[in-house]
DNA sequence: CTTGCCCATGACATCGATGTGAGCGTTTAG
DNA sequence: CTAAACGCTCACATCGATGTCATGGGCAAG
């Protein structure tokens, strides 16, 4: 398929899919006029790659992770590991952040609801 | 205190409280000089705003929920209220995505020690 | 062949929180 | 009084993923 149809499996823009490849995310083969040229397999990868992205990684990251274009080598699948921990931890951490936040959030709501019962009592 | 002091105190730059100030999440007095002067109340304010901007919240949204500033006004209680259940719910959808991606993530994790343990073996 | 749609590349714009620096007043310690 | 340290405002820079526009080539149906 061409970038066109990727595109719309995904949700990722025609613009975005470009960004990937030239960040090095994503590979794919030429037509002999140079268009680009996926199949299945893109899907997937781009998928990966949204919830990746979703997750506020870096593409550098993400690049440095997923083994996704060359042959896997003993020292890249060293260095993406260690990546992968690091990525993990920030998430997790990201998620803790996350969590208070929400839990602020909902003594905030609740201050707010008890204004408002009393502003109504008062009436 | 002084901006200084409230900024030693909190972690947000001078840089940071001066733009909250004109965001409108933060009022200050002003010394007869013009220089902007903190209470106590202020660092547990501050706090409260590095709380949701880490969780990725605008400084719009935020100026919006905390009634920091003005007299809390019943339609600004209701304003409030909607905006923080708006952001609550984006707060557990984001949550949600950084959990499949810590899932997606243990995954390659899983795969990429598989492959590191294969390649052990064979050497 | 031509019209219409898809694709390629490259350049510039965007958003939001923050950094940085200039130029100038204020406060405080010596 | 003076110098150091701090504060004020204004303006410009930054980062990263994406939008958008310009210019030009590719391909299929009429």
């Amino acid at each position: 398929m061409r970038i066109g149809e990727l595109s719309a499996r995904t949700g990722a823009s025609r613009r975005s899919l470009r960004y990937y490849e030239q960040q090095g995310l994503l590979v794919s083969t030429r037509s002999p006029s140079g268009q680009r040229c996926y199949n299945d397999d893109h899907v997937q990868r781009v998928a990966l790659i949204q919830t990746f992205l979703a997750a506020g990684m870096s593409t550098m990251s993400i690049a440095q992770m997923v083994p996704c274009m060359a042959e896997p080598t003993t020292a890249k699948a060293l260095h993406a590991l260690a990546v992968m921990n690091h990525e993990r931890a920030r998430l997790t951490s990201t998620i803790d952040s996350l969590t208070a936040a929400r839990e602020a959030l909902d003594h905030l709501i609740e201050v707010n609801r008890s204004f408002l019962a009393n502003a109504a009592d008062a009436a």
